[in-house]
RNA sequence: GGCGGGUUGGCGGAGAGGUUACGCAGCGGAUUGCAAAUCCGUGAAGACCGGUUCGAUUCCGGUACCCGCCUCCA
């Protein structure tokens, strides 16, 4: 069996990944918050994870990887849009998850095993919560119930750093009713105009980690083996989230191994949503960057490491798959994916490597050997080169008009009429088609600006 | 200030204490009505200063610079 190998953010070490259960390999990533489209930078997580969810498969088995990716539908940002907007807190989170869903498909990830909301799960939140104060580890206060961190002599272990230095960090909400100032809310009172549940501490709704540990707690069990999530969750919110689950549920070790993707970067500065310099999986797709090509930009850094999306790098993708493609056109993936990709993979997911490999494979093809099959089944442990990524950018009215073109101009050259091969040519070009002959064929597909209103040029 | 990550050829980006990464771009060639694609060949690196070693870009220490977290964030 492939020996997979992963850098675990808690012990800051590569380890050799083993499943507590090998029939039921169990993975938690947390989700978004879902209020608005996902940019490109919410996009590395799920492409990262995919891929591991993959490599999970192929490795234990498909039935044997379960995996969970909540999505967050109670939130002050949420909150603040329904206020905003006067429209049904329900009706945003229903078309922002719709929206999601539509944006992670394009970009070839699989849905997750299971994808809790966490507005399903609040019984289970006051449950933990109740269970916390219970044992001592969080307190009523004001309407507020708060996890007390000095509860936890392990606090801080994650994210490598202690109380003491954390407070000297000193931008923690000054609050009266907290007994150590980075103690936070597990629980926070609702006015009537504010969703809200009715609980032990009167009515209100769940801090922003508890969700996460319950839904683990609920879909996974008191241990499970992966976590995964960006660096930026690390602290405070995955700290928060191993201390309440710690403390709760004392039995379990919670996850076993932390990984954690490094940030998308544009123009060399973090894509976030405080600095507004986003830009959304959407509008990449609504420019006609296919998610395939997402994905393999996506995943020619490895996730340990920040990376640099550049319109470079988008042009040498889309020449990169568009060679690919055209090497395997009708071939079906083999039984089994390349052995020292697979290797590549299992080395803590080094995605730049296996592509690495892929052009190698894909060399050997161009020269008329190596194996076809085999080269598709690898490319699609990655998530490329499956059908259903090509994209039909082209309605089949337009796609036919093209073809008439197309048709056309080979009667010209035919006829060696250059002059007007190249007119009709122009025209393709200039709508954004990209025309390349072969022989006494051509084939035609539709470049980055493709835009079917300029084929209505007079010729 | 505390904690963490990084610095590889023109660009992107890996592995390995000693032997070609890989891709893009460039250059030369093949092919081509034109163009694209494709194929062949090819130069180019390891921030800086020390140390360990027969030998370091790879290990250790220091310096500089960059980035992230400590506040909603993937």
């Amino acid at each position: 069996m492939t020996t997979i190998r992963l850098h675990n953010t808690a012990t800051r070490k590569k380890e050799v990944f083993v499943p507590l259960d090998p029939a039921n390999v169990r993975m938690y990533v947390c989700g978004p918050t879902v209020y608005d489209r996902a940019h490109l930078g919410n996009a590395r997580p799920v492409v990262v994870f995919d891929v591991l969810f993959r490599v999970l498969r192929h490795v234990f088995g498909a039935e044997h990887v379960t995996y969970v990716r909540n999505f967050t539908d109670v939130d002050d940002k949420i909150n603040a849009t329904a206020a905003a907007t006067g429209r049904d807190i329900r009706a945003i989170t229903d078309e922002t998850i719709g929206w999601y869903h539509a944006d992670m498909d394009a970009l070839g990830a699989l849905r997750p095993s299971q994808e809790p909301r966490a507005t399903d799960y609040i019984a289970q939140m006051i449950a933990m919560i109740a269970d916390l104060v219970a044992r001592g580890h969080a307190y009523a206060a004001e309407g507020h119930v708060l996890f007390a961190v000095e509860s936890y002599a392990a606090y801080g272990a994650l994210s490598g750093r202690s109380i003491e230095d954390m407070i000297a960090g000193a931008r923690v909400e000054v609050a009266p009713y907290k007994r150590n100032p980075m103690d936070f809310v597990l629980w926070k009172p609702s006015d009537d105009a504010t969703p809200g549940w009715d609980s032990p501490w009167g009515r209100g709704r769940p801090g922003w980690h508890i969700e996460c540990s319950a839904m683990a707690q609920e879909l996974l069990g008191a241990s499970f083996d992966i976590h995964g999530g960006g660096i930026d969750l690390q602290f405070p919110h995955h700290e928060n989230e191993i201390a309440q689950s710690a403390c709760a549920h004392p039995e379990g070790s919670f996850a076993r191994f932390w990984l954690h993707n490094e940030m998308l970067l544009v123009e060399g500065k973090k894509m976030s949503k405080s600095l507004g310099n986003f830009f959304t999986v959407r509008d990449l797709l609504d420019q006609g960057v296919s998610g395939e090509v997402i994905r393999l930009v996506l995943l020619g850094t490895q996730y340990g490491k920040p990376m640099d999306w550049t319109d470079t790098r988008r042009a040498e993708a889309e020449a990169t798959l568009y060679r690919w493609r055209g090497l395997v056109t009708g071939v079906a993936p083999g039984a089994d994916p390349d052995a020292a990709m697979v290797a590549a993979l299992a080395d803590d997911l080094n995605t730049p490597l296996a592509i690495a490999r892929l052009h190698e494979m894909a060399k050997a093809l161009g020269q008329g050997g190596g194996d076809a099959a085999c080269f598709v089944a690898s490319a699609r442990l990655l998530g490329l080169l499956d059908p259903g990524l090509a994209g039909d950018r082209v309605p089949a009215d337009v796609a036919a008009r093209i073809d008439a073109l197309i048709a056309a101009r080979m009667a010209a050259r035919q006829a060696r009429d250059f002059a007007q091969a190249d007119r009709i040519r122009a025209i393709l070009t200039a709508a954004g088609v990209r025309v390349a002959d072969s022989g006494a064929a051509a084939t035609w597909e539709p470049g980055p600006d493709f835009d079917a209103a300029r084929l209505d040029l007079p010729a």
